[in-house]
DNA sequence: ATCGATTTTTACCAATTGGCAAAATATTGA
DNA sequence: TCAATATTTTGCCAATTGGTAAAAATCGAT
């Protein structure tokens, strides 16, 4: 959702909004796929049924593509976690707002698989290109989680664990089912995942998550 | 380790040894970083301190050098996890061994990063090269790997969960401290994961997994 | 209809890429 | 020593790549 809503769009802005849109999921997906380098322009022009200098058009450098493509990654998945803030500013209780963590999270996974796995390959190349942007609009937001469950812990609604790494295990776990739903469909011995293979999922780390800061009584 | 013990190699063939070890080295560290469009083998040459044409003499193609550094990975990271069915049919306790599995997948992270990497981008990327192996070689060990879980909980040892996700949480909460390690280093503002980092990880996650099999008494 | 702006197509290019062929060099075994 | 074998270097190339320049077509408002 932009600022912009589309009801106040001309027609032709409308058009070229849609046009941007295709490339934008082309592109994500490639890169998803492929890596930056091993994306090629034209293939991504190919795919969004264009061609490839009518790509450069709106997209002026191939570099320019992957940063948009990074950028909306990156507005969509903090869009849906600042929802959760409100959750757990609003004293929610711990194991209830955990579960909605971890919902969101798989729901993402599930939904947006090609962005999770783009952002995924530029970390584990060692985020050359986006590591700043990382470091300024993810790191802030993971660190704000981490002090939230040290929250709890100071307050006595949690068990004490180490909250940075509990929020990494919680990020690893739902983070998988995109990157790794290839592995993961082979070892259930089927196409791709489907709708109930992420309840199931949701409801084992739900459970793993919340047993594991449960207070011993 | 090979078969071949480099005692009873001749100058000669431990020289190309060396040189073809030093080639996969490059190899699978440029893999991780840049996938395998965007690796070169001119770079993998340069990092190896060799000519393009002599790498091309010991891996006459990109692809057979690609398949060798996943072979590699596999044979690593398999015969690690070898001497854990040893453990479990030993029937060691079920908290023990899901320890030591942790410990030992962890260690594999920590140790071979690059490894990790270049595994972790070819399963997001699809696996759509090296699919084959992976459904001959990891499937079967991790069916495995679900079956002891399953006979734990048919005996009564450990809580009744879905094993098959419980080891999909595992391996992603393991394998996550090689992939996402820019991601960990950042929020913890360090500029690289240290060994006591891995000991937090391995006791946060060793924890959490106990605890989610843990029999209500 | 028409003029200006936006969008698309056509034509092109310099640089890089994976890889081939063969000459030159080094190594090994008899 | 010397010939066969293994290794390295030199020279090359066809194909692909990201990107430029400019012409052509389309659109929007008057």
């Amino acid at each position: 959702m932009d600022i912009h809503l589309k009801a106040n769009m001309s027609d032709g802005a409308k058009r070229r909004d849609k046009l941007e849109s295709a490339i934008l999921a082309a592109a994500t997906r490639l890169f998803a796929e492929c890596g930056f380098e091993g994306t090629t322009i034209a293939a991504v022009a190919e795919r969004a049924g264009i061609s490839k200098q009518n790509l450069l058009y709106y997209f002026p450098t191939k570099q320019s593509l992957y940063q948009r493509v990074l950028d909306d990654v990156l507005d969509d998945w903090l869009e849906r976690m600042a929802h959760l803030a409100q959750l757990a500013d609003a004293d929610g209780e711990p194991a209830d707002v955990l579960r909605a963590y971890v919902g969101a999270k798989l729901r993402f996974s599930r939904e947006q698989p090609w962005a999770s796995r783009v952002y995924a390959m530029e970390v584990i190349g060692g985020a050359k290109f986006y590591g700043e942007q990382i470091r300024a609009r993810v790191v802030p937001l993971l660190r704000r989680d981490i002090t939230v469950f040290e929250r709890w812990m100071a307050d006595g609604r949690i068990a004490r664990v180490d909250a940075t790494h509990l929020l990494f295990a919680l990020w690893a776990m739902t983070q998988s089912y995109a990157d790794f739903a290839a592995q993961m469909a082979l070892v259930l011995d089927k196409p791709e995942l489907t709708g109930s293979d992420f309840e199931d999922a949701e409801r084992l780390i739900g459970d793993l998550v919340v047993r594991a800061v449960a207070t011993a009584g």
